[in-house]
DNA sequence: CTTTGACTTAGAGTATGCTCTAAGTTGCTA
DNA sequence: TAGCAACTTAGAGCATACTCTAAGTCAAAG
């Protein structure tokens, strides 16, 4: 897959997919004969799980440190990266539903 | 109260209190004789429920919007700028969840 | 009365995450 | 083979939200 496919299928711009090479957040793929990017199924899979913990609100430190510890076979690594993603988004989604109380009883309180 | 009480009791720091105040998104208070900041209870309620807004996630913009709005009266406004956060938190929410169910799946398949 | 510390202002600097530009190369299509 | 779209790079610019600095004022404590 060229750059701007890979763009259309995982919803991130070729701008910023080179933002995240130059970054080290992701590696650099093999190159085709004129010098462009030529992304691999394998690429493309993790571009995409990336697009997800970036939509996900993991930030491009986390995403690089979980992606790093893939690609050199650190697996536990990578887990324990997931895992603490995992445990930020319960408490967010705490936080969240704290928030959603407190907007609501304000709502009530200003309607009346 | 002073600024510095201020920030103690919202946890918003004197700074940001200060910039907030110049961006527009908090109206300045009565100054004393000696120029210094003097906060009434009704701006440190309205300080706290901005920290509140901030921490949900509510864009400096849209905390602007809503203050405005309370301060000039437009009640109706206010709850409006109010039910659209409440959406987008409801929106996090969902999102959130899905997040976790993902985050989960894949915390699994690399598990084993 | 001087020192200490909190206050004031304007404005510069930082962090994150893009987003775009310029200048140049390459490859398909008519 | 001319033209156009897509690719390449380095690097500049932008949006958001702070965060800090410099230079100065002011008031209470020792």
């Amino acid at each position: 897959m060229k750059i701007k496919e890979v763009s259309e299928f995982t919803g991130i711009s070729a701008h910023t997919i080179r933002y995240y090479e130059k970054q080290g957040v992701l590696e650099l793929p093999k190159k085709d004969s004129s010098g462009h990017r030529n992304y691999s199924d394998t690429d493309v899979e993790l571009i995409n799980w990336v697009a997800c913990m970036k939509n996900s609100g993991m930030s491009l430190r986390d995403i690089k440190g979980y992606v790093t510890a893939s690609i050199e076979g650190r697996n536990e690594d990578a887990l324990v990266a997931l895992r603490i993603h995992l445990e930020k988004l319960e408490e967010q989604k705490k936080n969240i539903d704290h928030y959603i109380d407190v907007t609501e009883e304000k709502i009530n309180r200003l309607s009346n």
